[in-house]
DNA sequence: TGTCATTTTAAACGCATGTTTTAAAAAATA
DNA sequence: TATTTTTTAAAACATGCGTTTAAAATGACA
């Protein structure tokens, strides 16, 4: 394995773990045991690192994702909120294959770019990877017509930040959850979980005043 | 006023702001107008600081919001969700009679405690302030008792996660909701968009499987 | 095999961090 | 007022950070 491919693998680990701003590089260079110099020299900074990092995720996730959403879009004239939302299922859970936990981690990596870094990686996604976006607002719209754009807007943002905490906090819930409930828990329990509560949310009856 | 209190204010607006990693001491006592060494001779360290900030708020909070629970407890039988998480909103909005936008503040700092610092503070949290929990569950349980406490337990933190996401990136979300709807939007309107969401979530029909 | 570009290595750089120290100032106490 | 305690102040401390440097090792190719 290539010295680059060795930090990006180190990488995503440990800032799912604990953040881009308390992981430092030299921890990084330890774990994928390569220099600490290697990260400027191949990647330029700890910033391109991150960049590079969402990038490898991103550019796997989208295509599968969009077309995800097209195909809802395609299939059905007007289809429910849980059918919008499975189909985000599938293209999660797909990361696993494409990586161990690959689902977990991404998913943990999205909320550290809402949190840390002044969002300067908030701006990075949404400028580079607009399909998603755009193909889900559609298929809401198609699924609940009666809510405004202002309702959608709100809706999809606190969705987003039940997917994203969720995540972001998966590690600890789920050590909660088994203590308490002596159960096995996975991510994909969890995402299975989340789709009737943002699809009950989103589609909740407008305010009447 | 005191120098405990000047670097308290100023703490709290820095550490909402940026997370309690990225803000520094300096930054505090520069912002606060005391000297550095303030920092660690009231208060002992950075995580102490921490400590009483949470402190500070929730000692305001805790006791209005267990009352205003366990008022939908005792006056209703089964009450509905909606009335279950209307009963946060004068709470918290109290918060701004206490410190100038206290309510965002304080569900920003609340949304760090969760992400930042490997979870400490949740710890923290949890451990110091049970009866807003405790009394939160069960009046879930009263609206809905078809819900299972495993199903409680994660749906109540999609609704954390919800209400501190949004919170987090408030800021934000309103500037961009205020250029595209031409339209005031303030925090107090939020937490009332919020309430039909995280009921209809929470109130969502039960996985059959 | 010898040459040149690429990659790895160890060391240092400059800077910022949380914390501690020591002394001066202020406040409280008697 | 004299003495003790509490608070402020400036400076230094030790540590860890991201990054840079310059030399050594490696690899590709003529």
């Amino acid at each position: 394995m290539d010295t680059k491919t060795k930090i990006l693998n180190a990488a995503e680990i440990l800032f799912a773990e604990k953040g881009f701003t308390a992981t430092s590089l030299r921890e990084i260079t330890s774990d994928a045991e390569v220099n600490l110099a290697a990260v400027n020299y191949h990647f330029g900074s700890k910033k391109e690192l991150i960049k590079a990092l969402m990038k490898r995720y991103l550019d796997q996730l989208s295509p599968v994702l969009v077309s995800a959403l097209v195909k809802v879009n395609e299939q059905e004239l007007k289809p429910t909120l849980e059918q919008v939302f499975t189909a985000f299922v599938e293209p999660l859970l797909s990361l696993n294959d494409y990586r161990e936990n690959g689902t977990s981690i991404f998913l943990q990596l999205l909320g550290r770019s809402y949190t840390d870094s002044q969002g300067f990686l908030r701006w990075f996604i949404t400028t580079n990877y607009p399909g998603i976006i755009d193909n889900f607002v559609t298929a809401v719209h198609r699924a609940y017509p009666e809510l405004s754009t202002e309702d959608i807007f709100w809706r999809l943002h606190f969705t987003m930040g039940t997917a994203v905490f969720t995540m972001s906090s998966t590690g600890a819930l789920i050590d909660i959850a088994e203590n308490d409930f002596c159960e096995k828990v996975d991510v994909a329990g969890v995402i299975y979980r989340i789709i009737p509560y943002v699809a009950a949310g989103v589609g909740a009856p407008v305010s009447s005043v």
